[in-house]
RNA sequence: GCACCCGUAGCUCAGCUGGAUAGAGCGCUGCCCUCCGAAGGCAGAGGCCAGAGGUUCGAAUCCUCUCGGGUGCGCCA
């Protein structure tokens, strides 16, 4: 598990959204009570939320809308006195009916004062959330097959996973990242048979690579490295002899390696679950007798499938999963007419043993290539969990990468595939991490190498990282300056000094901050967090620039401490922002450009 | 044939569990450092949100259908 702060007690002033909403019930209740509202009202549907144009005000609220239906009164008539009782508050400046019967707030100045306090005040758990009440998720992400070295498309698995998993966290859910090692299908035995051919060229045989064998050099150590094990006890050997023994040894192999390229991307699993140890030990059988108590495996013969019918179809009784229950559109087979399992069997298997487990939600982040396996896996986890615990499948779509304007695609390591290793290696974990975040995650993404290392507003990877290291700099020269900068010094500032309307932008996008993340968690989205951070580096080189040409709304004021040490609060607690929105991204900020 | 994902400015993409006149970057046009914080910033032009219906106070967003692109589709994991 990772280090982490506890997850802090929120209170109403940490979003100030939701303060604003409560102030808004406040409000509808008193109406209530005055007869001005019938009773029984459902105020659930009523939202405040920022308005798409900034020209109408910092919230707006659609209560007089959603009420006046149930309420059989017009919603402007309820807006008008809507408005009136929120006027009163003295955190609102301004409430004005508009269009249809919205309700724009203007809020006072001191309010969006008050989030940089804050900000400085709570440090990078500023936006922490409870809404995961600490409920246990589990985040199964890369999950690649132990043949090989992780590819791009890995990477970006690696990445979303991973990054999902820490937003979770700071959304205040116990998570546990997972990966799912596939060592019990025949891809393993292929894996050793190439192993035993490098083993044998280790002894100075000369070996040819058949189709269907893996003849990237990366198995050459491996097979060296088998040689230096047992010596030439299985040269000219038949399979029955080395083959179990071969294929353990190259799947640890292959599983260090994913390590080893999994934490040059900073990513660290809590689990590693093995498929083979679903074998044998009666764990499959278990999970199948579960559905089988429920009345869901049967013995059947599927429907061809419609239009282009496979060469050598031909009807065939199996052991069914009745999937169709729970919302799959055919049942699928668990079991191979040899009476071996199907690769589905174990997949039930694993996911039955992550429900017994106990988590409250299941995530699986899969390639796109996987989108077929969907719905027979919700189906699954629906049955076994009988409902219970809902699975969230993310599908992650093909990166494509660029390198002087053309498509790159072959690595000298793996020879058909670029590799994590290569991609890192060129741009950096940091850089890597972030492009693979800077996309949905169900859109493709170009990744180019050049592009990504260049120092431009095209690049949102150096335009957050250099708001940052902007802040730093002003930290820097405000110490030389002599002026205190320590964060006690800073909380004291008089925060009243910070009025500019470029000013309040910065503040304002920092208020959106927490409730950002939980949009963000709520929909397991974590690029959301690298736009809000590009939105929000945006507002502050906008702030910054304007010092051009108004020497006032310079950070460091010459002669004034209490004025610099109040603009600098607010430079100060951008960083902290960022640095806690890269912390969940996992990229490092950066304190200087270069 | 069926299922899933996608279709938003010339290009690359955001768009909040349904909100007002749909946003950003690139590109294009015009500005901002004789000295200070220009790896930046400001302003402008650019849209039938693929198309057609429907749901409702209100739709890029939800439902249905059509078109176009991608990915899958019974003993491969």
């Amino acid at each position: 598990m990772r280090g982490k702060p506890p997850v802090k007690q929120k209170d109403a002033e940490m979003n100030l959204f939701t303060e604003m909403r409560g102030l808004v019930l406040e409000a509808l209740d008193q109406m209530q009570a005055g007869g001005a509202l019938p009773q029984g009202l459902d105020f659930a549907n009523v939202a405040v939320e920022p308005p798409r144009d900034a020209a109408h005000g910092d919230m707006a609220t659609n209560a007089a809308m959603v009420l006046a239906k149930p309420a059989g009164q017009k919603p402007r008539d309820i807006a008008e006195a809507l408005a009136t009782r929120l006027a009163a508050d003295d955190r609102v400046a301004k409430a004005e009916v508009a269009g249809p019967g919205f309700l724009n707030l203007t809020l006072a100045a001191p309010v969006w004062q008050r989030v940089v306090g804050t900000v400085l005040q709570d440090g990078t758990a500023y936006g922490r959330s409870d809404m995961g009440q600490g409920k246990k998720v589990n985040v199964e992400y890369v999950s690649a097959n132990p043949t090989g070295p992780l590819h791009v498309g890995h990477t970006r698995g690696a990445v979303f996973g991973d990054a999902l998993a820490s937003l979770l966290d700071y959304a205040g859910y116990q998570v546990t990242r997972e990966y799912y090692i596939n060592d019990g299908g025949t891809q393993v035995d292929v894996l050793a048979r190439s192993v035993y051919l490098r083993y044998l060229e280790a002894h100075g045989q000369a070996v040819e690579f058949a189709d269907g064998t893996y003849p990237g050099e990366y198995l050459v150590e491996v097979g060296q490295a088998l040689k230096d094990k047992v010596g030439d006890a299985y040269v000219g050997q038949p399979e029955e002899v080395w083959l179990e023994d071969i294929r353990n040894f190259a799947t640890d192999a292959m599983m260090d390696l994913i390590r080893a390229d999994l934490a040059q991307l900073g990513v660290q699993m809590d689990v590693f679950y093995s498929e083979k140890s679903l074998y044998g030990t009666g764990r499959i059988e278990a999970a199948i007798d579960s559905l089988r108590a429920k009345g869901l495996i049967y013995r059947g013969t599927l429907e061809p499938p419609k239009g282009k019918l496979p060469e050598d179809w031909e009807p065939r009784e199996q052991t069914l999963f009745k999937s169709t229950e729970h919302g799959d559109d055919v049942d699928r087979p668990i079991m191979k007419s040899d009476g071996a399992w199907t690769y589905f069997a174990p997949d039930i298997a694993y996911h039955y043993d992550k429900v017994s487990r106990g988590f409250d939600a299941l995530i699986d982040v899969f390639g796109a290539d996987h989108g077929g396996y969907v719905k027979r896996m919700k189906a699954a986890v629906s049955a076994l969990s009988d409902g219970r615990v809902p699975l969230d499948i993310k599908l992650c779509q093909l990166v494509k990468l660029w390198k002087n304007g053309e498509p790159f695609k072959m690595s000298k390591r793996a020879g058909n595939f670029v590799t994590l290793r290569d991609v890192v290696e060129q741009v950096g974990p940091d850089v890597t991490r972030f492009v693979m975040l800077t996309r949905k995650n169900d859109a493709p993404l170009d990744f180019d190498f050049d592009k990504v290392l260049e120092q431009s507003r095209e690049n949102p990877v150096f335009y957050v990282q250099y708001a940052h290291a902007r802040v730093s700099s002003v930290l820097r020269r405000a110490a030389e300056a002599g002026i205190d900068t320590s964060d006690a010094a800073l909380r004291a500032a008089d925060l009243g000094l910070l009025g500019h309307e470029a000013e309040l932008a910065v503040m304002r996008k920092l208020a959106e901050w927490p409730r950002l993340v939980e949009i963000a968690a709520r929909t397991n989205e974590p690029h959301r967090i690298a736009f809000y951070l590009y939105e929000l580096a945006g507002d502050f080189h906008a702030l910054w620039n304007r010092g051009n040409d108004l020497v006032e709304l310079r950070f460091i004021q010459d002669g004034d401490q209490g004025t610099s040490q109040a603009k600098i609060a607010l430079a100060r607690s951008v960083a902290v922002v960022i640095s806690a929105g890269l912390a969940i991204l996992g990229v490092t900020p950066a304190e200087e450009m270069r």
